[in-house]
DNA sequence: ATGCCGGGTCCTACCCGA
């Protein structure tokens, strides 16, 4: 089974190259971020055409997530449980497919709004980690994928790429990522390659991409015995070298 | 370390991303 995930930056703007990408890799499920727009304005028909249902949670102007699925899937949640009901950000999807929980995630980047602004990502990472084991005290398999907009480590990210204070990298940030991980969940890429740079973003800006001055914040984390079935986990560079790009690029994972 | 790019929207100057 190939489960993907990317923060397209607007699905709008790249629905040719999603398309491009479904025909070429032909993925079971894609899980999208930053879709940047409605229900109603999602280019599902065009999906369709090619063989996948959209499930969509989308917000105006921000945010935004959804699944192309080519194999059936229930929905099961549309928010990430535990957040106050009034929060309407678009972040969350969680769906059952072959039997495994998979939860698409756009957390909250945490630069902006000040202390409160990175006080709601460190409250929806402690939501999501909540999450997590519920879950695997069911012992559902699981995958959480998508932007977590956290650099793990040092190696996550160019030298000087960003500064210290950055919320993608600071100390509260890292353990609540660390956290997911000492639940029993696996960072998919780093069990396949455990040093050295997998970036996924690379900012339009400064000829960061040239430069390649990256940033590795899009991940899929895996359940004990999804884990165990691991086949291949890569992020896609070659989309960041396409005609008007995403800023990120497909993460893609193999199970067996 | 801000706003150099590139999305969005009150359609056009400004907010947001990472």
């Amino acid at each position: 089974m190939k489960i993907a995930t990317w923060n397209v930056n607007s699905v709008r703007q790249r629905e040719p190259h999603i398309r491009r990408w479904l025909e070429r890799v032909k993925p079971d499920l894609l899980f999208l971020q930053e879709i940047k727009c409605e229900e109603p304005a999602f280019p599902a028909m065009s999906f369709q055409e090619l063989g996948y249902r959209s499930d969509v949670v989308g917000q105006k102007s921000y945010n935004g997530v959804a699944v192309l699925s080519r194999i059936p899937i229930l929905v099961t949640h549309r928010a990430l449980p535990g957040l106050p009901a009034e929060d309407a950000q678009a972040r969350y999807i969680e769906i059952l497919a072959d039997g495994i929980a998979m939860a698409g995630i756009y957390l909250p980047n945490g630069n902006s709004g000040g202390d409160a602004g990175y006080a709601y990502k460190l409250a929806w990472m402690d939501r999501l980690a909540e999450r997590a084991e519920a879950l695997l005290r069911d012992d559902t398999p699981l995958v959480i994928l998508g932007d977590f907009n956290v650099c793990p480590t040092d190696e996550d990210l160019a030298a000087g790429a960003l500064p210290p204070t950055d919320a993608l990298v600071r100390p509260e940030s890292r353990a609540r990522f660390r956290r997911l991980l000492w639940l029993g969940l696996t960072d998919a890429v780093r069990a396949l390659q455990p040093s050295g740079p997998a970036y996924t973003f690379w900012d339009y800006q400064a000829g960061a991409w040239p430069r390649d001055r990256g940033l590795r914040i899009d991940h899929a984390l895996l359940s004990p015995t999804l884990a165990e079935r691991l086949i291949s986990a890569t992020p896609d560079r070659r989309e960041r070298g396409e005609d008007t790009p995403s800023d990120h690029v497909p993460v893609l994972v193999e199970i067996s």
